[in-house]
DNA sequence: CCAGGGTGAGACAATCATGTCTCACATGCG
DNA sequence: CGCATGTGAGACATGATTGTCTCACCCTGG
């Protein structure tokens, strides 16, 4: 790592930064500024010059997080087709940014007393708005409300992030483990739970 | 502050300055001992003098944690009757320690290098067991892992027990929601997902 | 070649949480 | 009543982190 070649920029790239930021906090939520610096292949100095502090670095963060979930949302089409595939197509494209997500997840009870930030609410609300279409077209079960399966397909893909990070389920499962897990859960369904699209 | 009426006993209950701590610390991960103190009604100095310091104050609720967990998973009694029932009793019975768990569930990512506390492997391995035992009579499907359902599991109390506290569900489903989803998820099955025992 | 922007290294003060200590006070007990 | 125990309040030093600053350096472009 930060053997990057920046022989001909001086320029450090702040994507990078933030990714690499990212990565680390997502292991050690309480990493110094020193430490996601030295992570990044930057001194503090740099790093403070591109975010004028922790708070800073965290509201970049939250920024890239939304930025990436609401590209996966558009991606995943989530008002197209049966709504269990969207829900597929929406946990495959979002696995990227869940050790992002799984970071924010936790750092945003920090955030108590404050303004949520909007996006996340609309974040929500999209997430939301495709299980309640499951729900209208029949394919979801109605005892279990979309705020929920919300809340749920967050907290699996948290811990998906974090027992792949600590090596207890392969990458390669990933998607299809929480997937799986949320739309057809643990039991053995007698109707194979695959085809009924 | 400070008037609380202690007329008759001088001594402080540990107990409960440890679930005080653990109330606050699950809606703030990062509450100074000073925090702490307050919100059990003690002062720092008293606090320090049944807990050394923060370590030892997160030990002691990982104690806490792990104590209550094993009292929830025999009160279940997970190796009687069908998996899904016993899965159902242990959401049931952990329930009251979901937030204390929720807390530790993010702050043993800290713990990165050091050596897990032996309870929890304990503790594990029994849900694992559960889970496997599940799939080994036909109850369970047999394509996601023991230790990827005891991961959601997790997963899905930490999120419960934060959304109940920030009042997104009702505390009253929380077993309900939790039980359901893990075992039959969000879809809606044609064979009636509950009689098959 | 030379000027300028961007960076690394380090010094520095300020802030905060922590850990320790002392002292005064209240309560229970002999 | 007098003592012992346990507590609250506060002072204090320490260490860690942060935020700011300066200076020297390297690279690029004119």
């Amino acid at each position: 790592m930060s053997h990057m070649r920046y022989s001909c920029l001086m320029a450090v790239d702040p994507d990078h930064v933030l990714r690499t930021a990212a990565a680390l906090l997502t292991r050690k939520a309480t990493a110094t500024m020193d430490e996601v610096a030295k992570a990044a292949g930057i001194s503090r100095a740099t790093l403070h010059r591109h975010f004028a502090g922790r708070d800073a670095l965290v509201r970049a963060l939250e920024s890239l997080g939304i930025a990436e979930c609401e590209a996966a949302l558009d991606a995943a089409r989530l008002d197209e087709g049966p709504a269990r595939d969207a829900v597929h197509r929406l946990v495959r494209e979002i696995e990227s940014a869940a050790a992002l997500l799984a970071f924010l997840y936790t750092e945003n009870q920090l955030f108590e007393g404050e303004q949520q930030n909007a996006g996340w609410a609309r974040i929500d609300e999209r997430i939301a708005a495709l299980f309640r279409r499951g729900q209208q077209s029949g394919e979801f079960r109605i005892d279990l409300s979309p705020v929920w399966l919300t809340e749920a397909l967050y907290g699996l893909l948290a811990s998906g992030a974090w027992a792949v990070s600590e090596g207890r389920v392969a990458r390669n499962d990933f998607t299809y483990m929480i997937a799986e897990l949320l739309l057809g859960g643990a039991l053995r369904h007698p109707a194979q739970p695959r085809e009924e699209s």
